[in-house]
DNA sequence: GCTTGACTTAGAGCTAACTCCAAGTATTAC
DNA sequence: GTAATACTTGGAGTTAGCTCTAAGTCAAGC
């Protein structure tokens, strides 16, 4: 599969697919005789898992780490658990920070709608008086 | 209060809350006659807000505008309402994207430990095997 | 009155993660 | 065969959000 076509799929710039690769995070990938890139299945579950974990805003830095330990070997396993579960935690406060935003949102949301009914009430007050200034002054 | 005693209560470093307020994020604080910040309740409350949206990962340039529109007065209240909405969706997003991740590291932790506990098996083969070779042959 | 340390400014520098560019080669459509 | 399009490279440029520096002012302690 060409480099257009994994940018298409997956929704990845050429130039970041390229970069990728380039820094080491996504081991080279095959070229045909010519040079061009051509992603195997491997390749696709790695552009895959890395968009997966850059989503969630996991450095390259760590994934590069991560992605060199996969390619040693079994040796690296635990080294490997210890990072994802180090990540995990992070992530995981990430999200309990994130969540407390939330609910604040929520809260502020819920003040401005309340505020914007009371400025209805308001005005419906103000075009009921004028009504009544119109219809039955004396 | 003094900046420096604000940076320590919140954990935001002086030279960011600076930052805020040279950039308009934070509306200009009062100084005493020298010239030094003296921040108002309603300073650390807005201190307090932007640190929490930023937490989260609120653009500044959207929390500059709400801002912005708050220091107008009620005339804006539904266009910032309409911007917490905007940013809560956002938000939600991210925080599912996050989720996603989130159940791939669990699963990938697992499934380590399984690997981990069978290599562990290995190994008490091979010292069983070790032993009965010592204790036990002929 | 002098030193120490906190404060001030404008502006430069830094980091992560892309993103773009120029110049060149290869493939595809007609 | 030629034009248009897609690919290649190395390296420069961009963006967001800080973070640091230099040079100076000010207040408190000894």
């Amino acid at each position: 599969m060409k480099i257009s076509h994994v940018s298409e799929q997956w929704g990845i710039p050429v130039d970041t697919l390229r970069y990728y690769e380039r820094i080491g995070l996504l081991p080279a990938v095959n070229r045909s005789e010519s040079g061009i890139r051509d992603y195997s299945e491997l390749d696709l579950r790695r552009v895959e898992f890395i968009k997966c974990m850059r989503n969630a805003g996991l450095p390259i830095e760590v994934l590069s780490r991560y992605m060199d330990l996969v390619q040693q070997g079994d040796s690296t396993i635990e080294a490997r658990k210890d990072i994802l579960i180090r990540q995990r935690g992070q992530l995981a406060a990430r999200m309990a920070e994130m969540q407390k935003t939330l609910d604040l949102l929520n809260h502020k949301i819920e003040v401005y709608e309340q505020k914007i009914l009371e400025k209805e009430q308001v005005i419906h007050q103000l075009q009921m008086d004028e009504w009544e200034n119109e219809h039955y002054a004396i």
